[in-house]
This record gives C-alpha cells, sequence and structure tokens, in this order.
DNA sequence: AGATCATATTCCTGTTGTGGAATATTCTAT
DNA sequence: ATAGAATATTCCACAACAGGAATATGATCT
C-alpha cells in the first residue's frame, strides 16, 4: 500500500475520529453517528472513502454494516495506525470520542460484534 | 500541533519526498530540486506549505535558503515523521532520492550545512 | 547602480475533496 | 407485497489544492 495514499485517507478529520474508534474494535454506521454526532451521509460518504482505499473492511449483519479494520494490515499501514492511536491519546477530541463509545456499549461482553442494539422490537 | 495539520501535510508526494529528505539534515532549495527533479516553483510551494505550517524552519544563507526540520518538533510530529523515516525504507521513491541526495555530497565533511557549493565562481 | 543568482509570489486553470438535500438500495418484519 | 429501518449514492455548490508561466524579491558581485 502506498504510503501517501495513506496519508491522504488521514488529512480529514473525521476519517481521523473514524479510524481510531475502528482501534477499539468493529463498527457499525450508527453507532458512528452517534458517538461522532454527524449526519449520517457524511459518516458513510468517509467510510466509503477509507473502504475503496482499503483502510477498512466492512460486512453486513442484517440491517447493519459494520466496519473494522482490515485483519492483517500491510507493515505502513499498521505503523501509521498505531502511531495515530498513539496521538490520538494527547488530543481531547479523540478521547472525547472514547468516551462516548464506552457509553455506547458499557458490558464489553455483548456478543455482537458491534454491539448494536439485535433489532430493537416495538 | 494538531493531529490533522500534520496528516494534510504529508498526503503530497512531493512533500513527504521532502520531509524524507530532510530526515538526513537540512538542504537549500537547488539541492531539492537537483535530488527531486522537480521545477522550482513546484518546489518553493511546497516548502512554503510546510513552512506555513511548522513542518520545517528555514534561514537563509547568502543566497541560499536552507531548510531543515524544527530543532525539536512537538510529540505528535516527532512520532510522525519518525513513523515516515521508517516506512520510506521500503519504497523504491525514496530510496532513488537517498541514493541522489549521497552523490550530491559524497564528502559529508562539508562545512556548510547544506552543503551549497560556496558560491561557484566563474 | 546594474547584472546575476537563488528563491518566493502572483495569476490562472484544472482537479479533487467536502458537505448537504434528496433519492436509491438492501435488508427485515409483517 | 408492503412498510420501515439502516446505509449508500447522486447531484450540486463551494472551497482547497496542484502545477506552470511569468514576475517579483532579496542577496551577491563588479
Amino acid at each position: 500500500m502506498e504510503l501517501v495514499k495513506i496519508y491522504e485517507c488521514l488529512c480529514d478529520r473525521t476519517r481521523l475520529r473514524i479510524l481510531h474508534l475502528l482501534g477499539q474494535g468493529p463498527l457499525c454506521v450508527c453507532h458512528f453517528q452517534e458517538v461522532l454526532r454527524e449526519p449520517q451521509v457524511k459518516i458513510s460518504k468517509h467510510l466509503g472513502y477509507l473502504r475503496e482505499r482499503g483502510l477498512v473492511r466492512c460486512e453486513r449483519q442484517a440491517n447493519w454494516m459494520v466496519y473494522s479494520l482490515p485483519a492483517r494490515p500491510p507493515r505502513e499501514l499498521a505503523a501509521n495506525l498505531a502511531c495515530l492511536q498513539d496521538c490520538a491519546r494527547e488530543e481531547s477530541a479523540f478521547q472525547r470520542d472514547l468516551a462516548r463509545l464506552k457509553q455506547l456499549a458499557p458490558k464489553p461482553a455483548t456478543p455482537s460484534p458491534c454491539a448494536c442494539a439485535p433489532a430493537a422490537k416495538g
């Protein structure tokens, strides 16, 4: 994977926040919406951008699309994602996202990988 | 220094090559031109872009402008520059640049930091 | 002062990215 | 089949950027 391509993916605030969150595990679009507090189009488009370039993978789970980091990313990508996670620890915006994420799924023992409400009935 | 701002600087091929070269030490514009084989405007503009955002410093030395990485860069920047240097070792374009750089200054014992010909007379 | 070298800036054009409104797609439940 | 939920795509306007040609600036030398 070409280095510039990676940085092109990293140079947008929303995409950075998305990738940062994915460091915690797979997530579905609705959760990105809640945690990032951004409109659906915005989230979806940035996820599409990342997907096309191989920075994230996705898998449908019933009604939801669950996004995750590639299982075994190429070295350059892994290195940069690690760097991002490291640096994000010192930027409050990222920490705020993390806090909101933890509020979403207070019990990490949730069976479904994205912790989506299993089709809330009613 | 904000993380996104750093990545905005890294998301262009020419700027990546510039920053990579600066990892070897200060350089003046004319040397960037030679090593990168890109026109003067292009180099100068990208250096300006990096300068405005604090990724590089510059200092005039007679007729030449010598560019360098900041003496003590903020943590996030240092981390990302290190990551860049690391990843660049596996991309041939960067290695080609390095090779050309070494041809320029075969004797690293040159007195001037940018190894500029000291005002070639004639 | 004038010439010249090294570098920066301006002006222009084409391209890419970003965000939102509206709409389409894909799945699930009934 | 229909309705509804979750997500993706299209269309549009706007801002940012990249590259080049021409020009300007700042330093040096004579």
